[in-house]
DNA sequence: TACGTAGATCGATGCCCGTCGATCTCGAGC
DNA sequence: GCTCGAGATCGACGGGCATCGATCTACGTA
C-alpha cells in the first residue's frame, strides 16, 4: 500500500549475483510519514523542544510571561515559535484576560514516539 | 542548570495576582536539546522518515539501488537525503563493490525516544 | 583497455526558517 | 476615555533546504 509497485520498475537487476535481497515496502504509509514528519519538524528546533520540555513537567497551564525569560531570544521569536508549536498541533493556548496560557497536546506526540520506541 | 537564573531578570511581575505558579526550567539542557533537535530534523522530511522505517525493517545493510525505486524522487535526492541521515548519525554505510549499503544506528534515535515517551 | 553501471557530487532554483525591531491588538485599571 | 502592559503580527534579512539535471568517480566485466 505504501508505494505503487508497478509505478517504478525502472531499476534493472545487476548481471550478477543480486545486491541483496529485496527490500520490503515502508511499513509506514506517506500520509502517516508525513505527520510525523510534521511533529518532528516542529521539534526540530533546540528552543521548541526545550519549550514542550517545560510545558510537559507542568500538567497545567503556563503563562508565556513566565516562557520567554528562559530563553535568550526575544519575545517575537518565542512567540513565532510557540506558534509554530501550535500549527502542528504539539501544543495549544488559551488566553484568559492579559495572559496567553499554553499546554502540551500529549496524543499529538503519541504516533512519532510509538514509531520511535518500535 | 539549563540557564542561568540571574541572566533574565527583565520580567516584572503583573501588578494583581500572579499569572500563574513560577515555571520550573526545562529539564533538558541545552547542548541535549541541541542533538536531539538534529535527530528529529533528519526526520522531519516524509521521504528520511519512510527512508529509516525501511532501515529498521532489515536488521541488517540495505542497498540503495533497492531504496531508490520506493520513492518518487529522483536517486540524487535519494542520496542526499541519505547523506543528511548519515551527517545527523542516524544511519551509517558501507561500501561494498558497485554497491553501497545503508544500516540504521539505533542508538542515535535512543534519546529522543526515551524523551518523548517519558 | 574500454565500457557500463551504482551512487556521490555539483550548481542552480525556488522556497522555507529563525531571528530581529517595530508595530498592532486588546484587556485592565485608573 | 486614556494609558499601560502582554503577547501576537508584520516586514526584512540572511542562511538553509528539497529538488532537479548534469556530471564525476570508481568498480566490474568483457
Amino acid at each position: 500500500m505504501p508505494v505503487d509497485l508497478e509505478l517504478t520498475p525502472k531499476q534493472k537487476r545487476p548481471p550478477g549475483e543480486p545486491c541483496c535481497e529485496p527490500v520490503v515496502y515502508p511499513a509506514v504509509e506517506r500520509a502517516e510519514a508525513e505527520r510525523m514528519a510534521t511533529v518532528a519538524k516542529a521539534l526540530a528546533d533546540p528552543v521548541r523542544l526545550q519549550l514542550v520540555d517545560v510545558l510537559r513537567q507542568h500538567a497545567g497551564e503556563v503563562c508565556v510571561c513566565e516562557l520567554t525569560p528562559l530563553f535568550d531570544v526575544g519575545q517575537p521569536t518565542v512567540s513565532h515559535h510557540l506558534k509554530v508549536l501550535r500549527q502542528a498541533g504539539v501544543v495549544d493556548s488559551v488566553r484568559r484576560g492579559l495572559w496567553a496560557y499554553y499546554y502540551v497536546r500529549p496524543e499529538a506526540l503519541e504516533a512519532l514516539s510509538r514509531w520511535l520506541s518500535r
